[in-house]
DNA sequence: CGTTAGTTTGAGGCAGATCAACTTTGGTGG
DNA sequence: CCACCAAAGTTGATCTGCCTCAAACTAACG
């Protein structure tokens, strides 16, 4: 775990309090920090010329952000949102070099986790070709309330997520709810039947 | 450049002579070897239960592969398939670790080459969203043809990396000649209005 | 040449995006 | 604590891009 091997040189820096909706980085800045969450949820967005958004990663408790820019060198590609509540240490960019130059294994597992995003992205893509959309659907519902239960998800997130529209995830919420597969509460809802999810 | 970097390193390995449609390692295998390209062109696809395709890389002259699942600590999630004559390095992974405790300059010339290939997925998953089949496979045969000129891509080949079909990348470079944006020439092409072909 | 992999073209169908109108939810501020 | 209202969700109707299936053609290599 990347966290709790650095938890003891990020602990220097401040905590921050964000609340949902607050915006770590935009899309196109220059990184400056790499961004530790202490406690909280953080989605990655990532918005087309004519307004497209789409739900590229989900960071949650002790993930690290911000570093695929940084290590790429490249300005941001996408904007960090807080989904919830969220604490967050932020690590000035310098303070990055000190640590890669004393820990080489600090390098390895950012390295390991970008190249494991890295799949998890390109079957994303393969993914499209092959399912439905009712598929993905389906399985953006259960990755996103298994993994991350508290958060009441909007149909538009779970639409961006499945690369979708938020009509298209009402429509087979409801058709879900009938077959009880799901059931609806209120703007949440919760999984009643994980297998016929799956293989839907 | 990585290669550069290493090339006195790999030069104790023999090189590998590979034809066109040979297979340098398979999706689901075990990473034995990270491979370097000392001349040629290979492609990595990745095929779903129902053999639907995506071109995901391409890689050329000096170009690294394999690290991806090596550092990920994975099996392959793409067959790496030949797309011209080519030579081939292989290290064997062990060797790997040598050079990465020596070298921490080489972990980070990785974790920037894996970190500019995450956005570039991530963009192309957000791409797919936004402009239609024909815009895509428009870029495709621009960004295929631009950089890796000497190879007569398939209608398959361009179809799979711009999430189409083959049918419709043939009626789309069909349109493209009348419009004298294109030129096909047997089973290959020129192209002859680079902006024309940008901006469709 | 003959063979086969690759290409072209046509016809048809439908998944799902889009547009629009209406309802519900849940936070907030009086 | 309730009333309000903006944001989120629902549902219907429509429309079309392009995928799929099929069949005929042709380039290229041995």
């Amino acid at each position: 775990m990347i966290y709790d091997q650095v938890s003891e040189f990020i602990s220097q820096f401040p905590v921050q309090q964000l609340e949902r909706n607050d915006i770590l980085y935009h899309q196109d800045d220059t990184p400056q920090f790499i961004y530790f969450i202490k406690k909280g949820l953080v989605g990655l967005f990532h918005i087309t010329e004519n307004g497209k958004e789409t739900f590229l990663r989900v960071f949650s408790d002790k993930a690290m952000l911000g570093h695929r820019s940084y290590f790429a060198e490249q300005n941001y590609h996408a904007t960090a949102i807080c989904l919830s509540k969220t604490e967050i240490i932020k690590v000035p960019k310098e303070k990055c070099e000190e640590v890669c130059a004393t820990s080489p294994s600090f390098l390895k597992m950012v390295l390991k986790r970008v190249a494991t995003d890295l799949a998890e992205a390109e079957l994303r893509l393969s993914h499209i070709q092959d399912k439905t959309a009712k598929q993905r659907i389906a399985e953006a519902l259960l990755f996103l309330k298994l993994k991350y239960p508290d958060i009441t998800w909007t149909r538009k997130e779970i639409a961006e997520y499945s690369s979708s529209t938020h009509e298209s995830v009402a429509r087979l919420m409801t058709e879900l709810e009938e077959l009880k597969i799901i059931k609806k509460i209120g703007r949440d809802f919760e999984i009643l039947d994980k297998d016929k999810l799956l293989h839907f």
